[in-house]
DNA sequence: TAAATTAGTTTATAATGTAAACTACTTTAC
DNA sequence: GTAAAGTAGTTTACATTATAAACTAATTTA
């Protein structure tokens, strides 16, 4: 009937980050910020509870003396990712 | 880009209810119950949550002896729900 | 050199979710 | 008739989550 949802997706934000970096390379944390509206601290919170389940790689270095921090999917988000979509439409038949 | 999910319909059990709700004319306790495989006290919590907010209008009688509580879905729950849903497709784009 | 800005992280608290314990009755078995 | 098991829930206590506020640490601008 209903499928399990993936808890760690299951969180809009989190949602958010992964929806975003599912359409591109990589992302930086100012990019997610923006496109998300989150606040910092939200956003490195749930960074890290993604990067713990290694559904996202993240990588930090600087530019132009600024830290930089980098966010990629790995395989195993993408697979969450398009599973989460797919449990999810267990619940949303008409 | 990502539009705002109701943090009442973004709960697994409580929109696994809503789910059921939106197929049928009302539904029982008990069925909700076996349909959605949660606890009776989850259940009840949520139940109790949707019919707060006015999704869902909540009928209690007896039949053969024993307590009956019938849900129903309300025009407001369906306006949410379908809201939902819609917003929800935000975060699913390929 | 003080104030503002960038790019974050940490932590404290509030909000949520959920299982376990409980209520209140009914039915069945002895 | 009464003890045990079953029905249909509700309440409450605890654990998990989410999030904002406070903080770090440096840079830039005035």
């Amino acid at each position: 009937m209903f499928k399990e949802l993936d808890p760690l997706l299951h969180s809009q934000l989190r949602l958010a980050i992964m929806s975003l970096l599912m359409s591109v390379e990589e992302a930086e944390f100012t990019y997610l910020k923006e496109k998300t509206g989150a606040s910092s601290g939200n956003l490195s919170v749930q960074i890290d509870k993604l990067k713990q389940a290694e559904y996202i790689t993240v990588t930090k270095s600087f530019r132009d003396n600024y830290p930089l921090t980098i966010c990629k999917k790995t395989k195993r988000g993408i697979k969450a990712f398009e599973s989460y979509v797919d449990n999810l439409k267990s619940y949303l038949k008409p």
